[in-house]
DNA sequence: GTGAAAGCGCTAACAC
DNA sequence: GTGTTAGCGCTTTCAC
């Protein structure tokens, strides 16, 4: 393994030379430069990463923490994170707490141990995530999709609370009599907010609100088709449901297709979180979009920020959802 | 930030013996031993992973290399690599290349100089990759899902050929005449040992291999869209097509709809990877399953092996694809 | 069993 | 501008 000094011996230079032309700091002399340089690349010396992380108590590498890896929600704003972190010279380790709480904190943990430049998150728990550690010992913190309570750190979030009012009213409007709210855990910020825009839009509309229409579920397929099952069990059953998650909204497809219930004509959908198969699905599906790329793109400049000026206030940026009317939500009523 | 100093001194021991303690080495009384546990728990001690690196020379971070991470398939795969390595003590960062050499590189760079303890990767291209860096500084290398030409690792492959043949003896069985075949970019062996699998299932059945009804595109959605664009733009148009990957079934899905052409009856679709919503576009497609998750777990088997005894002969794993019938290749013809 | 001390590879403070 | 030097936090001989 080539290390500095055999570089520096190499090019008849010292050390620190070497240092300083990698690193742009201080000022050396531009032929010795070019002469470090010629070196540099011809031993193929890479500067080993924990020995700099030790001298300069940080890493170039931010860790982003989501609550589910197999969700394209979430994988599209990696993309958006990775994309302008590498913009910026920085790594990305992606960690995957798969909604548990235990498995956060591990994440933290290592986040701490590695004393990364930073972390991005979309915490499993508002109230329980415990992002305190990292705050403490001033690892920059910005929050995406969900609003972390009590901590003061950036976010970046979409208005889920318009979103679901949206896609409420929109089913409000296109005939449904009876509208059913599969949404998400008590623990996640957007599981209420999304419910909060589902109350207000039928609220608006002077519609009673009708508990029994309410399901909560785990963000994943087999909550939303348990809770179809649930709904649709009774004689009373919804002529419409806004299932506040891409990954519910398919298993709640899979769940209407097994009971024999026809979407939109027996059921309409809405589903949020917009994907690639969304426009295949039989019917295609009518959608509350998220900018999630630029979720993830803005979350890696408001960290960049943050660590460049430590001291600024705290920053939080709120991205407006999109409609996209398909199928799923049925026609119009005639004469409407 | 509190170190091992600190502890040492709390606890009323030596540097050495709390190192000892927390990494299971030399003798420490028990009682010693009890006390530094104690403090650790009580100063929330951490040690900085960069230094113990630096003296290691080497980290207990794996890189997971992966060629699209917008694909449930490599979704997959990763969790299956991070439950087990978990297991095992390993921490993952996940590096997503993009099917792009040059961000492969960047990233094998990245982990040769964090002293990674490991990779795995699906490469970009099967010759250009490379590989070498890594193997001449003994960090050990897992490839998955695609086989890198000339480079002595271990692997974890699916049956790509089997899965293509089986994919187009259905096909065939079914009833179709003029069978397509859109395979992916000839630098990846998954997309050429997929057309081998078809050309073995036409001449199997004493079918002529024609050049026109093969298509290669990248292996994303648009692509599966361009080629279905031209492989029915003539009067000549296929009545079945196998789609050798799922983004590019997606794609081709979409196309099919765009020209008016139904699936099954004009033209049947058989995709490769399985994927939670292909049982709910219209209609439910047929696909080539792969055993994703087990790809990834077994592939992080074979790095913990690898790196207890390194040297240990090269393995190489195999497993077999599934074919799912559902319906979009059609139904049998009347009388078969 | 235990502690003292050296040193992993790098950078930043200091001296020239 | 450039080199010398100290030291980041940890583990691992080595001596006891």
């Amino acid at each position: 393994m080539v290390k500095i000094k055999d570089v520096a011996r190499a090019a008849g230079v010292s050390p620190a030379t070497v240092s300083r032309v990698l690193n742009g700091t201080g000022k050396v002399s531009a032929d010795r430069a070019e002469r470090v340089r010629a070196v540099v690349a011809k031993l193929g010396y890479q500067p080993f990463s924990p020995a700099r992380a030790l001298r300069r108590q940080a890493t170039a590498v931010w860790a982003v923490i989501v609550a589910d890896i197999e969700n394209p929600f979430f994988t599209l704003i990696v993309r958006g994170i990775e994309d302008e972190a590498h913009r910026r010279g920085f790594r990305v380790m992606l960690c995957n707490s798969d909604e548990d709480l235990q498995k956060e904190a591990a994440y933290i943990d290592v986040a701490l141990a590695e004393r990364m430049g930073g972390v991005v998150i979309a915490v499993a728990s508002a109230r329980q995530s415990r992002l305190a550690p990292l705050l403490e010992r001033g690892v920059p913190v910005v929050a995406i999709d969900r609003r972390p309570a009590g901590y003061d750190v950036d976010c970046v979030l979409v208005d889920n609370r318009l979103g679901a009012a949206q896609a409420t009213a929109h089913l409000i409007e296109a005939g449904a009599k009876r509208i059913a709210c599969i949404t998400g855990p008590r623990r996640v910020s957007t599981a209420n907010e999304r419910l909060a825009g589902y109350e207000q839009a039928l609220h608006a509309a002077g519609r009673p609100l009708e508990p029994a229409l309410v399901v909560r579920e785990d963000f994943k397929p087999g909550g939303g088709y348990d809770a179809i099952q649930r709904l649709c069990a009774g004689a009373d059953r919804p002529d419409a449901v806004f299932v506040a998650n891409n990954l519910m909204t398919v298993g709640a497809l899979r769940a209407l297709r097994d009971l024999g219930l026809r979407v939109p004509q027996d059921v309409r959908v809405v589903g949020f979180d917009d994907a690639p198969w969304a426009a295949l699905v039989q019917p295609p599906l009518t959608v509350v979009s998220q900018p999630a790329y630029e979720i993830g793109r803005i979350a890696a400049e408001l960290l960049a920020e943050a660590r460049e000026n430590p001291d600024r206030e705290r920053r939080e940026v709120l991205l407006a959802p999109e409609l996209i009317v398909r199928e799923s939500s049925g026609p119009r009523p005639v004469g409407a």
